[in-house]
RNA sequence: GCGGCUGUCGCCUAGUGGUUAAGGCACCAGAUUGUGAUUCUGGGUACCGUGGGUUCAAAUCCCAUCAGCCGCCCCA
């Protein structure tokens, strides 16, 4: 039998009534907070995440799915949406007015990985991103809607770390004396971090063998080789969020996997998601408009991992809003056209009721509108026809009630 | 990209060279035809992930492949 792609899955059933929940509260949050949504291809130019994500990347160098279309094209499913949200308000000049634009997107993503429990070749992410503003009070205006989204959903205790990378020409010099620095413990590093400080000297700083921790006592943090101007943007963003009340740790050595980040950087890691443990990530890129066409423009932004989020709210047992599952049943052939009737008004009344049309014995209405989840039966034979009622079975107790024909609209409103 | 583990009915598992692969849950059929879920009776629904190989004989051993899981890397 021909099965899905690796990494690529079907949903349906709980797993995505879960889903749909987290979809509806975000559009009911990003709308509330003024965020549009926008949807871009899947589909982009390879050129387009080389150029805006980072030739140096992981993401780019190992993980992105790029294959030649019929004319020669190199193209790439996306990897990440915040390149294509920015190629798409170049192209489609939604700059022009230097207003600032708030937008959100939900959608799948692909990336070339090995298979982990929580990470997907094809997985779905809900971002937010707020352009064409430097201030740090908008990055904690976005991260304010995010907590209350994350609130909304029973997740509000999560904790929030911060770090600035500042701009990549004051990285330069932190790079130089975090790659001293190590070097010059190089024998108090595990062998891992040797190797890392070579091709990823900012990976030492998250090692979780103990003893390197205790090497990296005294580093230097990136903060202390940023300009004043990027310090400062610093502390207004931790002082804003303080007044906030939303909760963070500052973190020196929180490092992020992509090019484009420019000063606050954040991320929301949580154990109960193993070792796959990113939530969510996210931080200003003031370059990145510039460097793919646009006029140069500030802006911010963050990335869910959706699958993460639900499994997250699956585990944590919070339970789906229900509603009544409502199954009508014809007794008899004769009534068939009566239930018809029936369902009609009550769609047309705006209830959900399914209706069952296979003809089966009651019996076998009942048990399989029992296995499938249904909180009510509403039966309607010869009997009930000639009283003008319909028999109610409570499904739960087995209890059963008669209501008059008139009043069942009205009344499915109390079950 | 590197290292390791796993793969038997819809689900969970037993079975580690020898008759027709076993059990639980689920499912199906019945117990006076308009009452499910509960009870009772009956039913096995599986080419043992796939393809090769070894053997008189393979779910079981070997190889390959696919998929999943775990660690590294990295990320959501």
């Amino acid at each position: 039998m021909t099965q899905s792609v690796k990494g690529m899955r079907d949903l349906w059933g709980t797993e995505l009534a879960y889903f749909q929940f987290i979809e509806r509260a975000c559009h009911q949050i990003m709308e509330s907070h003024g965020y549009q949504e926008i949807r871009t291809p899947i589909v982009e130019s390879t050129d387009l995440f080389s150029r805006g994500v980072g030739s140096t990347t992981d993401i780019v160098n190992k993980e992105m799915y790029t294959f030649r279309d019929r004319s020669d094209r190199s193209l790439t499913l996306r990897p990440e949406n915040t390149a294509s949200v920015v190629r798409a308000i170049i192209q489609n000049k939604l700059l022009e007015s230097n207003d600032p634009l708030h937008l959100f997107y939900i959608g799948p993503m692909f990336r070339y990985e090995r298979m982990q429990a929580g990470r997907y070749r094809q997985f779905w992410q809900i971002g937010a991103e707020s352009i064409g503003i430097a201030s740090p009070e908008s990055e904690v205006e976005s991260i304010i809607m995010l907590f209350d989204f994350l609130t909304s959903l029973g997740l509000g205790d999560l904790s929030l770390s911060i770090n600035s990378v500042g701009f990549p020409e004051e990285r330069a010099s932190f790079y130089v004396a975090l790659k001293a620095f190590v070097k010059d413990r190089e024998q108090a590093f595990c062998e891992d971090c040797r190797r890392r400080i070579e091709d990823n000297p900012l990976r030492v700083l998250d090692c979780k063998v103990s003893s390197c921790q205790t090497a990296l006592t005294g580093h230097p943090e990136i903060l202390n080789f940023l300009s004043n101007e990027s310090q400062s943007h610093h502390e207004k963003f931790q002082k804003c969020l303080q007044s906030s009340r939303i909760p963070f740790l500052s973190n020196p050595k929180m490092v992020r996997g992509l090019d484009y980040y420019t000063r606050t950087t954040f991320e929301v890691l949580s154990s109960d998601l193993g070792a796959q443990s990113a939530l969510l990530g996210g931080g200003r890129y003031d370059r990145l408009i510039q460097d793919l066409g646009g006029p140069p423009t500030p802006a911010f932004g963050w990335a869910i991992g959706l699958d993460r989020l639900v499994s997250l709210v699956m585990k944590k047992n919070i339970s789906l809003p229900s509603k009544p599952r409502i199954l009508l049943i014809p007794v008899g052939e004769t009534m068939i056209n009566d239930a018809f009737e029936l369902a009609r008004s009550l769609w047309a009344d705006g209830h959900s009721v399914e209706l069952e049309t296979r003809g089966v014995p009651l019996k076998k209405s009942l048990s399989s509108a029992n296995r499938k989840g249904h909180s009510h039966a509403f039966i309607l034979g010869e009997s009930e026809k000639a009283k003008g009622i319909i028999t109610v079975k409570f499904l739960m107790t087995g209890k059963q009630e008669e209501w008059l024909l008139s009043e069942i609209s009205s009344r499915i409103l109390h079950i």
